[in-house]
DNA sequence: TGATGTGAAGCGGTTCACAGCC
DNA sequence: GGCTGTGAACCGCTTCACATCA
């Protein structure tokens, strides 16, 4: 049954099923149950093939689904049958760090181009991404064809860049400073809060009772 | 009322939450109401109060809560009044980006060392913190007394890695590598796939329908 | 009066269990 | 026979609404 509201932790789950599956292919499989991905992944069999039947009728009954196939679908429902093109705000040690990370390794998200507000780094190359000043977001921003904007800035700076992108017509952003953001509407934020994971594993050590589950 | 079992969207708000009143505390402010609170987190009141419910009867009805008394207690709560020796694995961009973040940033969490394989990283020092021979893991984190260990290594390396850090007697991961990960009992693993982040935004700029909600 | 603490209702995601189909 | 697709039960987190108390 088709539905149209799709959670996150389904779309999550997609992704990595996704990156299960090219695994299987590059090991020549073609095919695989529901029963057997639930293995791989430590999770419930009925929970995949419920992500699954979201989007439509994938699997055979009695056989299972086939490899290539499936894997063909879920990049589509992803929107991974193109490429983006993303900026990197904030040329720090993270945002550098996030730069050389996603070129080599997120093929369908190009990273085009790196902002800051630091004159000694404008006008610098990293690889072969040039980094721009950020007084001119909105114009290089449009001329670039972002469709994916990254904060990588110091938090008292995020509101102020988050407004920026806004601004740009960007839709889709990538937070990593640790501050609550206001965004407009139509404007999805996805957040990694690096200091709050950490923490979570401090609250567990000092509680080692506090549950067996992984923190995802 | 307290709770013996709380799960990590509460421990994860604390977090947020402890965050938030330094910066009140910074500013003067002696008592906050969860109202407030709410406000500037975006979120529902009655969430705050019960999370921190949870652990004691930290508020005045009719008054609020104490700014000052309030961040102890969630200090206290989450393992923060002490230091914890991190190790990253993995000297690649990620692991000495992260070194570098860390070190700067979360006061309570002391990188004192680094483990790689790579002969030529081996022996360095980044900043005042050694890369170390991942071969001597076991020995070196008992010697440093490591709290908790990241994993910023390619896939194909993780289980392995996080085999060793089983060995060595560390139940806290901090995880990077995006790979389903098999772990012995009583370990913590939080994982972070930067990703199936970036997926999940992409599956909103191919379905901006799909919700308004952030991505957390 | 005003804001907390909390039982109860609401809601969304996960798991179960089995009907349906190859 | 075997595995998918799915309604129903379950479970845990969030939100509501109000009794409680300074």
């Amino acid at each position: 049954m088709k539905k149209d509201k799709i959670s996150e932790a389904t779309t999550g789950r997609l992704s990595i099923y996704l990156r299960c599956l090219l695994e299987l292919e590059n090991q020549g499989l073609e095919k695989i149950s529901s029963e057997k991905m639930a293995e791989v992944f430590h999770l419930n069999s009925a929970q995949i093939r419920k992500d699954l039947a979201n989007f439509g009728e994938f699997g055979v009954r009695g056989i299972g689904y086939n490899v290539a196939i499936l894997k063909e679908h879920i990049q589509k429902i992803l929107g991974l049958d193109r490429e983006y093109n993303v900026c990197i705000i904030g040329s720090g040690r993270l945002g550098t760090a996030l730069t050389d990370y996603y070129r080599l390794s997120a093929t369908n998200f190009k990273v085009v181009a790196l902002f800051d507000n630091d004159k000694e780094k404008i006008g610098q190359k990293l690889g072969n991404v040039p980094v721009l000043d950020i007084k001119n977001f909105r114009s290089e921003a449009k001329k670039a064809k972002i469709d994916l904007a990254v904060i990588a800035v110091p938090a008292k700076l995020a509101q102020g860049v988050l407004d920026e992108i806004t601004a740009a017509g960007i839709y889709a952003v990538m937070n990593f400073a640790p501050v609550p953001l206001k965004k407009g509407k139509g404007i999805k934020i996805k957040t990694v809060d690096l200091t709050t994971s950490l923490e979570s594993l401090s609250y567990f050590l000092t509680n080692p009772d506090s549950g067996e589950g992984d923190l995802i």
